[in-house]
DNA sequence: TAAGATTATGTCGTGTGCGATGTAAATGTA
DNA sequence: TACATTTACATCGCACACGACATAATCTTA
């Protein structure tokens, strides 16, 4: 590749991650609408469903989200009655986040989201293969992009 | 896969794939910092070396941006004096989005991003052929994201 | 030609995302 | 035990991202 085509869009690895992540969480947007959420509190949510009563710090760990977006994110979920907040009496540093009966009853209708966008990303010729070894590709990069 | 697990973080796509994104553009930062510039930045003057002269909309679709996200992002690069937004003569709604000499002097200290990014991917096991074919794949969602 | 429809960009509002930093609590060390 | 250091979360500042909407210019149609 010479030296000038380095620059092109096309070229570039990291530019079409950047807008697939975007349309894809555009895509969302409609889906999650309808149960009052946004596509980071979906996230929040579904590491609440496999397991609740978590720190910031898990959530933070977990979902790779830095405490201080966590912090208002998590706020709002509170306002919506979906979650609480609580300090907990061990180490007062720290805040366990709970599920409240909304967000645990949330699941039931979050349940069917996941298909609808796979099966647009599988409606022509991406195979199954295809979607795993994406998926593979994808979480070996998270574990170096971890460590750089 | 049980009806229940698919909610599981490990089992989404798009969550790894919303990951990965932002590690990346993290990962761009102390890169780009050196130039003055952020990562959505970067992206318009790739365009801009690519073709210069550009309307707004161009550049809204080259980068799968909405204009509003773009008015003061380039209202910003012109305050760095990189670009200039011009109007059109011939069409008084349409802004033209030209380089200045500080902002084409940019791509030479540029050119050498690319593969310092992509070193850290290919560290390991990730092959040639792997990044190909991922990237392939990132190129055909985006494809039918568009359309969905 | 005039009125209606469409288009290009910008404004507004809301939510997110992270670097830098602050505050209080917990932990470590001498 | 007292002090120093580290930790957990929150605040602050800035940039981005998009839906909804506004304004002015251009295009289309009767």
């Amino acid at each position: 590749m010479k030296q000038d085509d380095l620059l092109l869009l096309e070229n570039q690895l990291c530019f079409p991650l950047y807008v697939a992540s975007r349309l894809i969480t555009k895509m969302y947007g409609p889906l999650l609408k309808e149960l009052d959420l946004t596509y980071p509190q979906y996230l929040v949510l579904l590491a609440l469903w496999e397991k609740d009563k978590q720190r910031v710090s898990d959530l933070s760990q977990r979902l790779f989200l830095e405490s201080n977006t966590l912090t208002p994110l998590l706020k709002r979920l509170e306002q919506k009655e979906m979650i609480i907040r609580e300090r907990s009496v061990s180490d007062e540093r720290t805040v366990i986040i709970r599920l409240r009966k909304r967000g645990e009853n949330l699941k039931e209708k979050a349940v069917c989201i996941p298909n609808r966008i796979i099966d647009t990303l599988s409606e022509d010729t991406t195979t199954e293969n295809e979607i795993r070894a994406f998926k593979a590709t994808l979480e070996n990069m998270i574990g170096k992009l971890q460590m750089a």
